[in-house]
DNA sequence: GGTTATTATCGTAATATTGCAATATATAAA
DNA sequence: TTTATATATTGCAATATTACGATAATAACC
């Protein structure tokens, strides 16, 4: 039909899959490299930084906020953006984890 | 438009957001979790173990496949799954250095 | 050869995502 | 209060993704 059966899975499986589904796109991968640069700033630095306009970014800020993945916060007129550390440190425990768990032997 | 303007990106970006997007989903993260449990097994105890036809299995290993998070190979009439170790650990390491990198300071 | 078992491909319908122009909202400054 | 600045929301068109039935392809077995 063209929906995912979230419903067939478990909450952590949907979970992860939203968590990757928030960085599956080279702009917002591009959004979280730049605040890892900056650490912080503001969405229209973001604005003159990639070949997107405002509305686009303002959209792809929010589904990253959305996925805990960076936090705004009000400051004045503007609004400042940084990346939120612990989630970086759960997703590399979960894939070290998958790795060291891993056997070698494969088919 | 809606199409990603994959042009406008760096090819890291669009690599990172290709990896992501194979797993942004709740049926290649359950398969990637089975294989994890069974360290390799065939198209067909998937099938059994995820509620999802036969077709869709396949075509999500063909993505999983081409993202090289698996790979797969053929054992008489059957082909053999398996996790492809080193992407994981890649992946790890990507976002422990994040981690690292990241400064404590937010706004 | 014919049959069975296993997996892949095609076609297609339903839904989701991407990007932007236009517009709305909110705050600061004048 | 008006104006400027910064960000969010809405509506829409183009494209991508998801799922499955029908069918094809491949290999083992008789």
């Amino acid at each position: 039909m063209g929906i995912t059966k979230s419903e067939s899975f478990t909450t952590e499986q949907n979970e992860m899959a939203n968590l990757f589904k928030a960085m599956a796109n080279p702009a917002r991968v591009a959004i979280i490299q730049y605040l890892l640069k900056v650490d912080s700033c503001i969405c229209g630095d973001i604005v003159n930084e990639l070949p997107l306009a405002q509305p686009t970014i303002s959209q792809h800020l929010k589904e990253l906020k959305n996925a805990n993945i960076i936090q705004g916060t009000i400051e004045g007129k503007s609004i400042c953006y940084c990346l939120n550390k612990d989630v970086f440190e759960s997703i590399g425990r979960y894939f070290m984890g998958m790795y060291i768990k891993l056997d070698a032997k494969c088919c």
